[in-house]
DNA sequence: AGCCAGGCTCTCG
DNA sequence: CGAGAGCATGGC
């Protein structure tokens, strides 16, 4: 028997929706993918597995968001708060956008970037945890084999939910990673050290010795980088991308990143390679925003908009 | 068919 | 401390 709820959601304007979710368009359907203009993924809702549905609804200056719940069991008024909570802080929509174009008004390039990408949001992951989890995965390789291995990471450990004959994948949890050892994760095409950082990092979650979700609501990007530093496989980019794709950090910039490095400097310095530290100097100018304004000069590559 | 990709740790001087 | 080797897979 399968259970749905469907209700909408307002957003702060402006929201471009499809715009922000056309990043998913390449995921694996039965993890999280975004065709024919609906987003779906499998969230875990009050320990309950759920499937979740969205679409548009309205327009980017009155954006609202149409949610479609399904799951195998009866969903509660409390579920569908929980959900709402969490496509919320996906696709943040409590973000007020125009506080960030008012930031960046005095840099041309980004201005007239932002102009063409009016309404998009950077979508985060429902837990830290996710994002940490690929951004280790993402260490040192190309996004490409990252991808196939998370995929295949996702489906070897995440939970299954089976609706209407079709089956989805939760994404694994700390629980999930840390009772396997680390050649079963390492199997996956990790390498040994990987899935060493990986496994160790679930534990540290499971004894209560990490609380990334506590992390999360540290107000000075400083601490959290030092707390997650201190962790074993886990770098200063690989903090900062987590804060950005996970926590909601606006602000954290992940300079060392070879690919934002190389986006900086196609828009800023006609393609001549630049280092971590110019980076930073640049992105001086996109204020407390600085790692959404690297996002849009990703989204902006790939659009390949000309400024 | 090599080369190299959205780094991190460990080990040396 | 700062630099350099080692990791080891999959895509192009």
């Amino acid at each position: 028997m399968t259970f749905t709820k469907t209700f909408t959601i307002k957003s702060t304007a402006p929201f471009n929706f499809d715009l922000t979710a056309h990043i998913f368009s390449f995921g694996d359907k039965q993890i999280r993918i975004y065709t024919n203009n609906q987003f779906s993924q499998v969230l875990n809702i009050n320990g309950k597995l759920a499937l979740i549905k969205l679409a548009a609804l309205g327009t980017v200056d009155q954006p609202n968001i149409i949610v479609e719940v399904k799951s195998n069991f009866a969903i509660a008024e409390e579920d569908v708060q929980k959900a709402e909570a969490a496509v919320k802080f996906i696709f943040n929509l409590s973000f007020d956008l125009r506080s960030f174009y008012n930031e960046i008004k005095n840099d041309y390039t980004m201005t007239k970037i932002a102009q063409q990408l009016y309404g998009l949001k950077n979508p985060t992951t429902p837990t830290v945890f996710e994002a940490l989890f690929d951004s280790i995965v993402e260490q040192q390789i190309s996004i490409k084999v990252a991808h196939t291995i998370e995929e295949r990471l996702i489906k070897k450990f995440g939970e299954a939910l089976t609706l209407d004959s079709e089956t989805y994948y939760a994404y694994p949890t700390p629980q999930n990673i840390a009772c396997n050892n680390v050649e079963e994760i390492g199997s996956c095409g990790l390498t040994q050290r990987k899935a060493e950082y990986i496994q160790e990092t679930a534990q540290l979650i499971v004894d209560g010795k990490l609380d990334l979700e506590q992390l999360k609501t540290y107000q000075n990007p400083e601490e959290i980088i030092s707390k997650l530093d201190a962790i074993r496989g886990i770098g200063i980019w690989t903090a900062e991308l987590t804060m950005l794709r996970g926590m909601q950090k606006l602000d954290a910039l992940p300079a060392d990143d070879l690919g934002v490095r190389r986006v900086i400097s196609r828009y800023y310095r006609d393609g001549k390679p630049i280092k971590t530290a110019e980076a930073r100097e640049i992105a001086k100018a996109w204020g407390r925003w600085k790692g959404l304004a690297a996002f849009y000069l990703i989204i902006a590559e790939v659009k390949d908009i000309k400024v």
